[in-house]
DNA sequence: GAATAAACTAAACATTTGTTTGAAACGGTG
DNA sequence: CACCGTTTCAAACAAATGTTTAGTTTATTC
């Protein structure tokens, strides 16, 4: 009976392990992360947060509401695993951009395996819903405009922001194929290969180096005949 | 009765718009992309291929092999809707990682709107379930390969098969990103540059002339103080 | 300690879903 | 035309799902 306006009774509740609140948050981030939104059931959410199936709609309203909340909660506790570094005044712009690339990967794929966090905003990502405008105000545009004026930085503003933003996008498409397409990656390369060659530092060295040729802030990754371009 | 032996009735049947077979492996394939395996229905793919909805079991047996049916249909029509290019001897490799960067932005984005064959391969690539394995071996893994021995003739056989693939991947991050994130990148940008500067034949440019920098075969993007490194 | 509101639970409800069934309609062949 | 295999259909079935309800427990306040 109390369904409707309970809202103003968890204000700043912290998010603890024997709140139920913040388990079905948790366990609902994991399974709209693994399954989606349709597949995934309010009550294998309710099974693993060890909770009555009631509570969802107790607590939430609704299965869509819950949803949203999720996600929210998962780019708030992703920000605050992965915080963007925090360069001294005349830190090169080199080694911030190698910095950011290894950030933005290691937000994207995590240490071991993505965390449900990670997992369930690529989904909001690739599928947008009501709370997709939010994730990206709130969480993707400011770490995009970072990554910018890291650009802007290496190349002394030669270049214009449409073009800024088109590397940027380069850069940040390489990580992401790896983060959305893993699986497929996997197949297209030997599985030694991907141990070796394809683990978080080397793909950050890897693609700042790449960015950093393309800018010609580096010796180019093939220097056969490069001298006569010149 | 007829429902378990019925597939050796089917032998080449062309893919008309009056048998109900081919309409609804197409009302399928866009039920599928638009909504994912779960949250579409069989109801409505029968409903838009103006069948009845036993006729899904009849011809396909359950759900799931219909939409296994449904990414090979996809993957082949668009095979034939956007082939390789075919270059005569001789072709520079520039001009032909120009045409295969160009050729893949055709395939993932379509001219106006994706259609639905792109989307559902890109729903079996991020969320693979048993048709991607196919998918990989006869569509995917071909494409990759012309790329890696592209780029591999564009260097003259300098780069390792490792460094080959790693670049590969790196163009096909920055198209997949669009395809795949085209609604968060077109809020990150904003809509006018997106129409001028994002559309595919100037993202063909941007992305070829973005590799061919980073490899040291075009003059690269910022040039201010490229000199001193050399 | 009684009263009261919040938190929680078990059971049921109303839809929707994939699938099956049995019969009717169709199309060719003797 | 009668026969027969194939195709199509309306209806029904069984399972699962989101949601609600009514009742019970727990905690807090007077």
């Amino acid at each position: 009976m109390a369904s409707a306006n309970h809202r103003k009774k968890v204000p700043v509740e912290v998010e603890g392990q024997d709140d139920p609140r913040g388990r079905i948050l948790s366990a609902a981030g994991q399974e709209f992360a693994d399954k989606g939104f349709e597949a995934a059931t309010i009550r294998d959410i309710c099974t693993l947060a060890a909770v009555n199936v009631a509570a969802v709609n107790y607590y939430f309203g609704d299965k869509h509401r819950l949803y949203i909340e999720s996600v929210r909660h998962a780019y708030e506790e992703r920000s605050q695993q992965v915080p963007l570094p925090q360069w001294v005044d005349g830190t090169p712009p080199v080694k911030k951009l190698r910095d950011f690339v290894g950030n933005m990967l290691q937000r994207m794929l995590g240490f071991d395996h993505p965390p449900w966090q990670a997992r369930l905003m690529l989904r909001e990502i690739l599928h947008p819903t009501d709370a997709c405008r939010q994730l990206v105000e709130e969480y993707i545009h400011p770490h995009f405009t970072v990554l910018c004026s890291i650009l802007d930085e290496l190349t002394d503003g030669e270049l214009s922001s449409p073009e800024l933003r088109r590397i940027g996008l380069g850069i940040v498409g390489q990580c992401f194929l790896y983060r959305a397409a893993g699986d497929v990656v996997g197949m297209l390369i030997p599985s030694d290969e991907k141990d070796n060659l394809h683990s978080p530092v080397k793909l950050t060295d890897h693609i700042t180096f790449f960015c950093l040729a393309a800018l010609g802030k580096q010796l180019p990754l093939s220097v056969e005949i490069s001298a006569n371009c010149f």
